[in-house]
DNA sequence: ACCTGAACACCGTTCAAGT
DNA sequence: ACCTGAACACCGTTCAAGT
């Protein structure tokens, strides 16, 4: 006898309980995607009777709901690296980038959802400090704040687009060979777009861009030897 | 007798055709969503019997293919208009937002299949010579003309998001409320987020700053009267 | 308070049969 | 070549009934 107080049980199944729903909700999510997640699969996944799902969490569209949640809240605080205002946001960008990257299915559905800006709150806030410390005022700075803002979550959505694209005929690399490339003025350039880009350098390229044309170049941080 | 040849046959129904098809099965997505379009409703719409369809489209999933397909064909052609390349780059990235705003479930099912970036081809190409216009040589064209698709894409892709979301709850108002903002450095920054951004405004923004810090500051047309 | 099976109304898809 | 209804395997959800 295994555990003294209950002779004869079925296996040590121990209650079902709402946490436990959400987790292997979760599971079924983040491995195969929502589509994947049935309520019969999960009750299956979990050993009870598909209708005892309903009691902890309502019904799918709930259970999603709650995914979400866990999902946007999980999100935690943004730590700008850097000494300049330049290097901070591009630093915020950067975090902001990897920390969506790790859950790809929940971030869709939060996208879904409509919740990705409210994701972002902290984030926000850590930009208007430094929009506020590049010199920006007011409506000026708030401004700068929402173009990183939109143009890193669009980066984001951009990418992951990208990842789930099948191959794509005609693809970049069909248009740009080299029979187009001849008739362009810059082979070179022709070349480099038939290559497929890479995510992660466009992405700076274009924070580092972006950064510089709202609060211009950085001063230098310390009078050099020169 | 309306028409001669057919005597007594039911009213004039034409027969059931791929394209009458896909114009119903536009119609119903372009409305109320792709989970709107069931293969029964379709049948009802098309007054056929369920098998009907696919017989002409195969199934359900190659039939939202091919509205997919044909939407990222309807996508025509781009002409810059400006007087200089970094006036003519931000007409580009204007004529795309407008286009893809005209169609959002359509472009929503483009996305989700990946495909957005193929329905940009015409427009890379017009970036790619605006890039050589304004001085950029190979690689570092090929980066901005990304830098330039990946952020209009994302912004328009953000947009969408904010536009399905629900009210959000805390939202920025309730973030940025004068609580918050009398600790801020900052009071008027403070008022600017807590007011919903104006994305038409947010869009041109980034997109100015960015192509200043992509292509620099655009030659002056003219010599002026100075 | 928690769990259950039966039943309902919906799906997409297949298939043999019609014309 | 085109269209049909019946049937199958799957859904999410409700509900009365159990403990």
């Amino acid at each position: 006898m295994p555990s003294p107080q209950s002779r004869a049980a079925p296996p040590p199944r121990p209650r079902l309980t709402r946490e436990a729903v959400l987790d292997a909700a979760s599971g079924l999510v983040s491995q195969h995607g929502p589509q994947a997640l049935t309520m019969r699969k999960l009750a299956a996944e979990l050993g009870t009777a598909v209708t005892s799902i309903y009691w902890h969490v309502g019904n799918r569209e709930s259970l999603l709901e709650a995914l979400v949640e866990r999902t946007v809240r999980e999100l935690g605080e943004i730590r700008p690296r850097g000494s300049t205002p330049q290097a901070r946001v591009v630093s915020i960008a950067r975090t902001l980038r990897r920390e969506l990257r790790a859950r790809p299915h929940l971030i869709a559905m939060v996208h879904e959802r409509g919740l990705t800006e409210r994701m972002f709150l902290s984030a926000q806030r850590a930009l208007a400090q430094e929009a506020h410390a590049a010199g920006l005022r007011g409506a000026r700075a708030a401004e700068a704040v929402r173009s990183v803002q939109f143009t890193v979550i669009g980066h984001v959505l951009v990418e992951r687009n990208r990842e789930r694209a099948p191959t794509q005929r005609p693809g970049e690399p069909e248009l740009w060979e080299p029979a187009e490339a001849k008739a362009a003025d810059d082979p070179a350039l022709a070349r480099a777009l038939a290559r497929p880009p890479d995510p992660e350098k466009v992405f700076m390229a274009s924070v580092r861009a972006l950064v510089e044309g709202l609060l211009g170049p950085p001063d230098p941080p310390l009078p050099q030897s020169l």
